[in-house]
DNA sequence: TTAGGGTTAG
């Protein structure tokens, strides 16, 4: 009984492993401690923190079926944490219908638990309705409510805060956090420097967390001297965390070689810090460098995880080299490795981009738990291919299985649609797309579709689609036009379709020589000569095309 | 007991 205290107040204070957690389980159900509805709640609690919060779940519904435990106000704050993990919102209503019948409606932690879930499930309006209806709002209360808004709409985020300021509720180091790190969703950057200047006030500023959620908030504006200010000022109290905000900053604006200066620096590197190098090399394009520094690791006994692999499983596919991906694969399986979402759809990638289409579509029906990225790759990989048809018949089903499409599967069945000139089929998707799923097209959309119908000698409803089109993107569209109208001697809609691409004025010799080829075509011979002078008076010269083929031996 | 924080897929 001593042995199963002390491991239940150890459970207080650290993160658990699931086998750990299961044994203490036993021993409590062994011994009736579970029937303690305290001890309970620890292990409840402890099993919502873990990688397994679906455990918590299930204790709940085993003990409250059996009516063997009465939960209290204890047990819902855990239980709404696993529902909020595990992103399950008919099980958190269930559990808010039990709050109410148990007439916990005037406690702060389990109504501010309430608030969490709703808006970390993207229900703000049910998270507003809890804090509304709350009888006493604590910071954790208001700072729950914050977070809701934020990630959605910082404006609202920004009015609460004020109202916060304005109820002199007094905002601590979490408040900020929350603003600071959505904030770069605002424009400008005024308030970046509003609540930097109100952390020195309120002496806040030395706190570790906020040091780094400011120059978390710098790097998102692109401020890097700011950013890099403020980690000098930091001195010896930053920490990883500091020197991993810097590096992705450093990506992000393209100075991947100052960013690895920085890696290099670092001399206690953890597993998050080596995957932002990792995945900074590749979004650098240089994905054999990314190869090399999982080398390094392993020589470093570092081991990769999930997002270690999905980076290098992106390098793998950008460098087609299958063995070396089929190498990688194999290790997540001996590894254990979790085979999650990001995982397996980061596989099927590897394989469609390295040229083996059969291994992907085997990873992705081997796949337990898919989304609409895992079914857009697959989709996009058979389209790739020439499997034209396949790809739409898993648009199809991908529908029938209830994910939502969204702007990149367009992309994909439409492309795969212009590809094989199904004209009816890509009319009919760009249709759904729009009215049913309420997507709004894009250039690339657009792109496709324009492409689709000239290619079919269609260029009069190829214009209309042009016409619907934000003017500052139509310069593609109307090359493809100028062309469609050339090969299918449309004179009439040609000559007005040049008239609107010469006015856009481009430097591009490529819309000089359509121009004046098709000028050509139409006997417009003056407009020739105009064509001409101008790519002259540009100084334009035609680059030679360059086309490489790479042998394996 | 509650809230926030550096890395991952089209």
């Amino acid at each position: 009984m001593c042995r199963l205290h002390k491991m239940l107040v150890s459970l207080k204070s650290s993160s658990h492993n699931t086998k750990h957690l299961d044994q203490i389980l036993t021993q409590a159900i062994t011994t009736g401690l579970i029937q303690a509805t305290p001890t309970w709640n620890c292990i409840l609690r402890a099993y919502a923190k873990s990688p397994t919060p679906i455990k918590a779940i299930l204790i709940y519904n085993h003990f409250t079926n059996s009516n063997s435990i009465h939960p209290d106000s204890y047990t819902f704050p855990g239980l709404l944490k696993a529902c909020t993990c595990l992103h399950s919102i008919p099980k958190g209503k269930e559990v808010h219908a039990h709050v109410a019948k148990l007439g916990l409606e005037s406690d702060v932690y389990v109504q501010n638990a309430l608030v969490h879930f709703y808006g970390s499930t993207d229900q703000i309006y049910d998270a507003r309705l809890v804090f509304d209806k709350m009888p006493q709002r604590d910071v954790a209360s208001w700072n729950s409510i914050l977070a809701a808004y934020s990630s959605n709409s910082m404006f609202e985020a920004l009015v609460l805060f004020r109202k916060m300021m304005c109820e002199r509720i007094g905002a601590d180091v979490i408040t900020l956090v929350i603003i600071l790190s959505n904030l770069a969703q605002v424009r400008g950057g005024e308030y970046g420097s509003t609540i930097h200047g109100f952390a020195i006030k309120v002496g806040f500023s030395c706190i570790l967390n906020l040091g780094n959620a400011l120059m978390g908030m710098y790097v998102k504006y692109k401020k890097m001297n700011e950013a890099l200010r403020l980690f000098s000022e930091m001195g010896c109290r930053r920490g990883v965390v500091s020197y991993t905000i810097l590096i992705n900053g450093y990506v992000e604006i393209g100075l991947i070689d100052m960013a690895r200066g920085i890696f290099d620096r670092m001399v206690e590197k953890d597993i998050v810090l080596w995957n932002s190098m990792i995945r900074g090399y590749v979004e650098a394009r240089r994905p054999d460098e990314a190869l090399l520094l999982l080398k390094k690791m392993d020589n470093e006994k570092v081991e990769p995880d999930e997002t270690t692999v999905v980076s290098v499983l992106a390098a793998c596919g950008s460098l087609s080299d299958l063995q070396y991906g089929r190498l990688v694969h194999r290790s997540i399986l001996r590894n254990n490795l979790r085979r999650d979402v990001f995982v397996g759809t980061a596989l099927i990638a590897m394989y469609s981009m390295s040229g083996s289409i059969e291994e992907a579509m085997l990873t992705f029906y081997k796949m337990v738990d898919r989304d609409v990225f895992t079914w857009t790759t697959m989709i996009e990989g058979l389209a790739h291919y020439g499997y034209v048809n396949e790809a739409l018949k898993l648009f199809d089903q991908m529908e029938n299985d209830g994910f939502g499409p969204n702007e990149a599967t367009f992309v994909s069945v439409l492309a795969a649609c212009r590809q094989s000139g199904l004209v009816n089929e890509g009319c009919l998707l760009f249709t759904k797309m729009v009215r049913i799923h309420k997507i709004q097209p894009k250039i690339e959309h657009f792109g496709c579709l324009i492409d689709l119908l000239s290619r079919a000698g269609l260029v009069d409803q190829a214009e209309e689609f042009v016409k619907i089109m934000p003017p500052g993107e139509r310069l593609v569209a109307y090359k493809t036009l100028l062309s469609a109208c050339m090969n299918y001697s449309k004179i009439g809609l040609g000559l007005k379709v040049a008239d609107k691409l010469y006015r856009l004025g481009s430097e591009d010799h490529a819309v000089y020589i359509l121009l004046s080829n098709f000028y050509a075509l139409a006997g417009e011979w003056s407009k020739v000569a105009e064509m001409r002078r101008n790519m002259k008076s540009f100084g334009m010269v035609k680059e030679p095309g360059i086309s490489s083929v790479e042998v394996k031996t």
